[in-house]
DNA sequence: GCCAACGTTGGC
DNA sequence: GCCAACGTTGGC
């Protein structure tokens, strides 16, 4: 049996999580542009490896008070090599890495903007399920993760851009 | 600070 | 290849 499979252009949608300890969405309005380094889970890394470029994330603020979405970016390199993998003296190093055998990928991402409130944790639970949304299946420590359409939409209708 | 969830490591 | 021990994530 044959399928033929209709390749068309559409955005794909993203959750990437980070603690704003460490680097907040003020980190990437501030900088424009980062590289998104630093994941060392295989299932997050492979969704990093099928991003691709225009694809929409969501900024998750994780381990805060309140944690939820804060804002979005915008996919602006794929398939990056993760630098920090060869830093010996950084807390992402990986021994068995090499520039020539790189172990890690990663994305670049473009700040586009931060959402007027918090979406909460709690919100997202009152509006989706695990199944819908896995951010708010309990114990969830993916980093990364993909958003379908209609749970991305809905997100966005939820968040006015600030000012 | 506690602890549930869960990914990773390593002994066998 | 199993699985117990261990370490980390991250909500609360």
């Amino acid at each position: 049996m044959h399928l033929i499979v209709r390749v068309k252009d559409r955005v794909n949608y993203w959750l990437m999580k980070s603690e704003p300890e460490v680097y907040g969405i003020g980190n990437l309005e501030r900088d424009r542009t980062t590289i998104w380094d630093g994941v060392r889970n295989y299932q997050a890394r492979n969704f990093l490896k099928s991003m691709q470029v225009g694809d929409v994330a969501f900024f998750y603020h994780s381990n805060t008070n309140p944690p939820g979405i804060v804002g979005l970016m915008q996919i602006v390199a794929a398939q990056v090599v993760d630098p920090s993998q060869f830093d010996p003296d950084g807390d992402y190093y990986d021994p068995k890495s090499t520039p020539t055998a790189p172990r890690w990928h990663t994305v670049k991402v473009e700040f586009v903007r931060t959402f007027s409130n918090v979406i909460t944790l709690a919100t997202l639970r009152d509006r989706f399920t695990p199944a819908e949304l896995l951010v708010v299946k309990q114990g969830n420590r993916l980093s990364v993760m993909p958003i379908l359409d209609r749970v991305a939409e809905e997100i966005l209708e939820l968040s006015p851009a600030k000012g």
